[in-house]
DNA sequence: CGCTTTTGACCTGCGC
DNA sequence: GCGCAGGTCAAAAGCG
């Protein structure tokens, strides 16, 4: 189910796993407690009890002595011989226990019954052995909460433990395939530089082999080997010609030559799916299937734009353009330019049955350094890509992430996501078009806890708390994205927003009108590249969100979290 | 002049 | 085998 990582989490239900206790109303609630950091389980460090501990020694004619109340009692003749001062001292240096009002009430039970001493009625007597039982039952429920509460804290602790260590692996594996993403395009601009010929006839040359017969050429890094072996496929040994070729279309009719010339359709696949398919089945299979699999994820981003195309922060060229079946509106292709042989492409086009509603599908993962805005996007996609095959590879059709993605997802961005890894590419859909929940939309579900610092470096792939980074970031640019968001739909409503014109500077200080148009204010915030952090940052704090959505679940129910399992056609 | 966009042609996979 | 649709390429055109 979920790759036999050893952590199971159903979010979709917390009664199976009581970490996180709704309040109850029991002489033990939480209800006066403080949260427990990260995921906000109550904790009762309070000295005195809560409300009901304090009704209680109402009922049981205690006195309060921690605060102002310190009023007579009904009967004060019982009380009469009581040195308040004196009681309060021996409360005070009696060792105090997180989690517990029991030695409170044991100095109150003293205290009342040094009080109750100088009765003589018989119903006085009557009334304190009732007391007393009372007492006795509230402590062993103490005890008992408490132990329970030890319990809980352990399984948190331990749940906690499980993911701290699960992100870690997480990111390593992230920072793997961004590394051997880096080797490969090094490699070749390093074969490049050496002279062999030039320009892609000459990367052509490499990547073929002298011989030309696509077996694996020395002269390429190790890095590069296994998408040689993939573009060195049973077939590849007839283009002989492709050695010679002048890097137009080989005369063999496949154009695979000469989309090996496009790195990003070695490295990343790009969309030449086709390519993929023809991994030669050696004992690279495993890594490659693994690797291919990786390729063809796609994230797909559905949100109402006016513009042409979402700015996500990354510098685009537009490389082709194709009308699509069944849409009246053509399908562009861009591809990234911000490095050479960046592999991540994306598709742009906009809905067939709502026109305003604009479809950019990215896949890849970029091999350079990028800016904090086009970061945003990028881990947004490499995450939820990985979140995506990591459940399509183990799981059906990756129904559990697809539920942890949305729940992450959703309580920021009023999004629906929508995964389909039965599709012919696993692709996440975001659909950014429902209409946001002013409440959602105000406060973050993601449970932020550290500042931001916008000029710091940021890398989730480094820190020993990544999750922290993204939720930090998530917070920051997410109250940009207010601000800037709603900038821009003024914008793009009187000035049709040119796509990737320079964007003013953010100006956090503009107060935010909500009472924009709905369709404004998402296209807006779709077209800010801040919006994706908030995206990152929920699929990487994954655990996160659904803890918060756990939260809001115990709370409100208002979030409209909907997860389903398509198949996404491309269109 | 260099870069980007446009656009027609080509290639590939898939279904019939 | 053929046609269709998706995806890509590269020459030509456009633009600053």
């Amino acid at each position: 189910m979920d790759k036999g990582w050893g952590l199971t989490l159903d979010t979709s239900s917390s009664q199976s796993l009581p970490l996180f206790p709704s309040k109850q109303p029991s002489a033990t609630s939480f209800s006066n407690d403080r949260m427990f950091p990260l995921l906000g389980f109550p904790v009762n460090l309070s000295r005195a009890a809560n409300k009901e501990d304090d009704d209680h020694r109402k009922v049981v004619g205690e006195v309060d002595f921690f605060s102002d109340r310190n009023k007579p009692t009904p009967t004060p003749s019982l009380h009469q011989n009581v040195k308040p001062n004196i009681i309060k001292k021996e409360i005070d240096e009696t060792p105090l226990h997180v989690n517990t009002g029991l030695q409170l009430l044991t100095a109150n039970t003293g205290s009342d019954q040094s009080t109750v001493d100088d009765g003589v009625s018989s119903d006085a007597e009557d009334k304190r052995a009732a007391k007393t039982t009372e007492l006795v039952q509230l402590q062993v429920e103490l005890q008992r909460m408490n132990a329970e509460n030890k319990k809980l804290k352990e399984m948190l602790s331990h749940v906690t433990g499980n993911y701290t260590a699960l992100q870690m692996h997480f990111m390593t594996l992230m920072q793997q395939n961004q590394r051997t993403e880096n080797e490969v395009v090094e490699g070749k601009v390093e074969d490049k530089n050496h002279g062999v010929g030039g320009g892609k006839v000459a990367r052509q040359f490499l990547e073929i082999g002298p011989s030309g017969t696509g077996e694996v050429d020395e002269q390429v890094s190790d890095s590069s080997s296994d998408e040689r072996t993939r573009s060195s496929t049973p077939q590849n040994n007839n283009n002989i010609e492709g050695g010679t070729r002048d890097g137009a279309r080989n005369n063999n009719g496949k154009h695979e030559l000469g989309r090996e010339e496009s790195p990003e359709s070695e490295s990343q696949g790009g969309w030449a799916s086709n390519k993929i398919q023809k991994v030669n089945p050696s004992n690279a299979m495993d890594q490659s299937t693994t690797e291919a699999t990786m390729r063809k994820a796609r994230v797909s981003v559905r949100a109402r734009s006016e513009a042409p195309m979402i700015s996500d922060g990354c510098q685009w060229r537009k490389y082709g353009q194709k009308m699509a079946k069944g849409n009246p509106c053509p399908r562009a292709y861009y591809r990234c330019t911000m490095a050479v042989g960046c592999p991540v492409r994306k598709q742009v086009q906009r809905c067939a049955e709502d026109k305003t509603i604009l479809v950019t599908t990215y896949e890849g993962t970029h091999n350079h350094p990028l800016p904090p805005a086009a970061m945003a996007m990028a881990s947004t996609t490499a995450a939820a890509a990985s979140m995506l095959l990591s459940g399509s590879m183990s799981s059906a059709d990756g129904i559990m992430n697809s539920n942890l993605l949305a729940r992450a997802i959703l309580p920021c961005s009023t999004s629906m996501a929508t995964l389909s890894a039965s599709a012919p590419f696993p692709t996440v859909t975001l659909d950014l078009t429902h209409n946001p929940n002013p409440s959602q939309f105000q406060r973050p579900a993601v449970p932020f806890q550290l500042p931001f610092l916008p000029g710091q470096p940021q890398n989730f792939g480094s820190g020993a708390t990544p999750i922290a980074q993204a939720q930090a970031q998530a917070q920051a640019l997410y109250n940009q994205s207010k601000f800037s968001g709603l900038q821009l739909s003024q914008e793009v409503g009187s000035s049709q927003l040119a796509p990737q014109a320079p964007r003013p500077p953010l100006q956090p200080s503009q107060p935010p009108s909500l009472a924009d148009t709905v369709t404004a204010a998402t296209a807006a915030i779709t077209a800010d590249p801040n919006f994706t952090a908030v995206l990152a940052a929920a699929i990487s704090s994954i655990i996160g969100g659904a803890n918060a959505n756990n939260n809001n679940t115990s709370n409100n129910n208002n979030s409209t979290s909907r997860t389903t399992i398509s198949s996404f056609s491309g269109n």
